[in-house]
RNA sequence: GGGCGAUUAGCUCAUUUGGCUAGAGCGCCGCAUUGACGUUGCGGAGGUGACAGGUUCGAAUCCUGUAUCGCCCACCA
């Protein structure tokens, strides 16, 4: 079959696919005896689409996986997607507020109706994405965060926590988002840089400042450090009467180190309900707290005349009245603050006091390895321990330090849309309550005076579910749905489980190392008391080529994936994510890149083209191709330089690495010399074994050309590239291999020489010999020498062991001489430097014997080569 | 305030535990060329490795300090 002459990528992705996937080599075998190799896909948000973050994920699993599997390992790799709850609550919310109506108006029930159909639809779109990219994962055990067995894993997990003590409620401040109206993790609140007037206002006999007059209402507090001179007539517990916002307050003095006395006037009032220190200093000294904006962001009643107004609209009306009344003492306008702000909705965070479900993690009740353990202990000890390696290392830092700051994870959401909390709640006329926490509700036996059980409204916390993610979907889901056996008994009949969990490895952005990862870490160990993966790989943000944030907002800044894959192919688009990036670094994405590694799928492909054409006669197994010239031994031992270098780097998840040693090989040695000797004396037998292998090589990083060569040329019938084993290697002998890096010393110089003097071609002759009775007409072929000739002047070669000479006019002649002498001032200075290294004593005696002696060779080497240029510029003396 | 990272060729980045003349891609200069590939080939120019010290026979690499940029965490009355 002839192939095209450019490898149009859009004309055989999807078919590649297909057959890659119907031939079920992406599956897992439990069942049959093999080393694995497992890992799980971060899920991406069901309702996304794919960019190109993701696209780098992929790429780097894939090729993993691919590795792993050539290799002759089983390897399970298993995708899916997430409900991402409050991004997905999200849309819903904003879609029915498009159609004019509210979660309130269509309740609950359809809500999550909607949603469902929503989500249906829209992760066939992310299945189809994660195909186009190539992905070889295991789409049998595809799973979804609100399957069945997922769901039974996080109300085992909320029960088995909370009959621990490790889940408790309590009434404690937490970040609520008055436009989603749900409460938010501490990692999910983002903060930014603001601007706003910074009023000091008279309290009493102090001045106090505030840049948010609003939520001074309740203030009858005021606080300063005990050791503030300025203050220290003022006992702790002292009582006076201040004038204020609407009438005379009641105040109390209190010390509290909390207070900064550098900050301000030193002396501030609190607002415990609205504020995370606020709320820790009342805690401290039992003080009361007072609830002044609702969960809407509007102001209660105490806020009388401003009642039920949206503190934006009130704050100037209330410093407008406090200046009437001649209180407001200063206003600094530069003042610059961080607010708070939802990560993922934008509402402003407006810290308040609920009643919530949190996670303790510094209770110690959790077994680990002989000790019990705190959740934050074992967090920190698998890292420590090894249990669970982090590449790059520095990121260890990062997780300790996040570890050390960890507070109480609040778990409970406000939304509809998740995992709903595993807690039923039943009271009777006296007002008593009863609660309950299990996996499936409490039957209503109709006890005297009882109302009915009422599920907590409440969902958990998206990472909640996502922190199982590596065990969750392994277990069998038949099993799951039995509920006469503990989730032990499931663990440890589900095949999955047991074979492949820990998984080997966990790749994602090192941007969710906290949100996720940490979790999981957390979660798995505490459920199952394994780690949840051995190695986790992090990989960096993709930038856009002027280094800054993709973002939806800037259409301009974005690289989509989708638009990319068909114009340039996925090979193009996975290799530009893949080369010249590190773990845990950023990269920049831009079309330039893309376009030059297509240029890489285009250049494999005419390689194969050309072999296609040369090999006339495939053998079906190839073990032992036969090495007949210097090239042929050069370019098998340059092939198992190859293959042992890129299987280190893969090992090492040193993926750039590994593929810039490949595309040198295959660019650069392989097309650009092996090839080209091949025209003058091809063998067959080791240009497809080449071929081949380099086909496996560039395989985990680029699928698709490199299958549908091999499905082109169809050497190995209908066998997959996909299924093939990682390829072999074949010695060559490292004399012939010495000396066709002699032809390329010669020809280099040649081709040098011609170059510099402008000679397209020149006659030649050489010294009678066996190398060059051998290697002759690969070096004319090579350097693009005319013809043998005999004459008496000439330039003669300075830098090789064998002595040839061209037949170049000394007019011409002349003009080399000026390169000569700059190539005589290199040498010159070189075996300076050289010599006095080896005069030195020290380095003698201390340094390594091999790198001393490989620093007289080259002492040697040089002084040869000054010799020739010297005598070969003899002739320019006049 | 605490921490992490970066600073290497015009640009984007590598350089695995200190050791060949610090590399690659793109760009640049010159040349070539119908037969694997112009998504090409050949040759070339281009670097005080941010700066200042130190350790070492030897430093881009280790240590100390400085500068600039980016990020994370905490605080922000």
């Amino acid at each position: 079959m002839k192939l095209p002459k450019a490898y149009e990528a859009k004309d055989y992705e999807k078919n590649i696919y297909d057959l890659w996937e119907r031939s079920g080599i992406f599956k897992a075998h439990p069942e049959i005896k093999a080393e694995r190799f497992s890992m799980s896909m971060p899920p991406p948000n069901a309702t996304g689409t794919l960019h190109v973050g993701h696209s780098l994920g992929i790429a780097i699993q894939d090729i993993l996986a691919r590795y792993n599997r050539m290799q002759g390992k089983d390897v399970l790799w298993l995708p899916g997607t997430d409900h991402a709850a409050l991004a997905t609550n999200a849309i819903m919310e904003k879609k029915l507020a498009e159609e004019g109506t509210n979660k309130h108006e269509v309740g609950r029930e359809e809500f999550i109706r909607r949603l469902k159909e929503l989500i249906a639809n829209s992760q066939d779109t992310m299945r189809a994405q994660i195909r186009a990219l190539g992905a070889s994962c295991d789409w049998s055990r595809e799973r979804y965060t609100l399957d069945e067995a997922l769901n039974r894993s996080v109300n085992e997990t909320f029960v088995k926590m909370y009959g621990d003590g490790l889940i408790y409620r309590g009434h404690r401040i937490v970040n609520w988002d008055p436009l989603l109206e749900t409460t938010v993790a501490d990692d999910e609140v983002v903060r930014v840089e603001e601007k706003s007037p910074f009023y000091t206002f008279q309290y009493g006999p102090f001045q106090i400042s505030t840049a948010r007059p609003e939520t001074k209402f309740g203030d009858k507090y005021v606080v300063m450090h005990p050791d503030d001179k300025r203050y220290a007539k003022y006992k702790h517990g002292d009582t006076f009467t201040a004038e204020w916002i609407n009438g005379p307050v009641s105040a109390t003095v209190i010390k509290d180190k909390a207070v900064d006395p550098e900050f301000g006037t030193g002396v501030m009032t609190i607002t415990p309900w609205h504020d995370m220190t606020d709320f820790e200093i009342a805690q401290r000294h039992k003080l009361d707290k007072e609830q002044i904006i609702d969960f809407h962001g509007k102001l209660l009643p105490i806020a009388d005349e401003f009642a039920g107004q949206p503190i934006q609209e009130a704050r100037p009306k209330i410093v407008a009245k406090l200046k009437a009344k001649g209180l407001l003492v200063s206003i600094d306008e530069n003042y610059v603050h961080s607010i708070a702000v939802n990560d993922r909705g934008q509402g402003i965070i407006e810290p308040q006091i609920k009643l919530q479900w949190f996670v303790d993690v510094n209770k110690q009740v959790v077994p680990w390895k002989g000790k019990i353990l705190s959740l934050k202990e074992v967090m920190q000890t698998v890292v420590r321990e090894q249990d669970i390696a982090i590449v790059p290392e520095r990121f260890k830092k990062t997780y300790y330090h996040w570890i050390d700051n960890l507070r109480d994870w609040c778990i409970s959401r406000q939304i509809w849309w998740g995992h709903r909390i595993p807690v039923w709640y039943r009271s009777n006329a006296e007002g008593e309550e009863q609660v309950y926490v299990g996996l499936q509700p409490p039957k209503n036996d109709g006890s005297e005076g009882w109302h009915e059980w009422e599920q907590d409204p409440d969902t958990l916390d998206t990472w909640f579910s996502s922190a199982l993610w590596t065990w969750s979907t392994l277990i069998d889901p038949k099993l799951a749905q039995d509920y006469s056996l503990s989730l032990e008994e499931i663990l440890s009949r589900s095949l999955d489980f047991q074979t492949y969990h820990p998984t080997s490895v966990m790749e994602t952005g090192w941007d969710i190392l906290f949100f996720w990862v940490a979790r999981m870490i957390l979660a798995t160990t505490y459920m199952t008391g394994q780690v949840p993966f051995k190695t986790v790989y992090l990989h960096g943000l993709v930038r856009a080529e002027d280094g800054q944030k993709m973002s939806k907002s800037k259409p301009e800044t974005m690289i989509d994936p989708l638009e990319v894959i068909p114009k340039y192919g996925t090979d193009a688009l996975r290799l530009a994510l893949i080369s010249g990036t590190s773990p845990g670094n950023d990269s920049r994405m831009s079309i330039a890149k893309i376009v030059g590694q297509r240029n890489f799928a285009n250049k494999l492909w005419n390689i194969a083209r050309f072999i296609e054409a040369t090999v006339t006669e495939p053998t079906k197994s190839l073990e032992q191709p036969v090495p007949k010239t210097p090239a042929d031994h050069w370019v098998l031992t340059k092939l198992q330089q190859i293959t042992e270098g890129v299987s280190q780097d893969l090992d090492n998840f040193r993926f750039a690495e590994g593929y810039e040693k490949l595309y040198q090989f295959v660019w650069n040695d392989f097309a650009d010399w092996y090839i080209e000797t091949s025209k003058a004396e091809p063998n067959q037998p080791v240009l497809q074994f080449a071929l081949t292998t380099i086909l496996k090589l560039a395989h985990p990083f680029a699928p698709f050309v490199t299958e549908t060569i091999w499905q082109e040329l169809g050497w190995e019938g209908k066998g997959l590239l996909a299924a093939s084993d990682w390829p072999h290697v074949v010695k060559g002998d490292i004399k012939q291999t010495k000396e066709f890096e002699e032809i390329q010393n010669i020809v280099r110089e040649i081709r040098y020489i011609l170059s510099s003097l402008q000679v397209p071609r020149a006659m030649f002759k050489y010294e009678q010999n066996a190398f060059f009775h051998k290697n002759i007409a690969v070096i004319m072929r090579l350097a693009g020498l005319k013809g043998i000739a005999e004459f008496h002047h000439g330039l003669k070669l300075v830098e090789t062991r064998h002595q040839l000479w061209l037949d170049i006019d000394e007019l011409t002649v002349h003009n080399f001489a000026k390169q000569l002498t700059a190539k005589k001032t290199e040498a010159q200075a070189s075996i300076k430097q050289l010599e006095s290294r080896l005069k030195n004593k020290n380095y003698v005696a201390q340094a390594p014997a091999h790198i001393v002696d490989q620093t007289k060779a080259q002492l040697t080497e040089a002084k040869t080569s000054l010799e020739k240029i010297k005598a070969e510029l003899t002739r320019f003396a006049d």
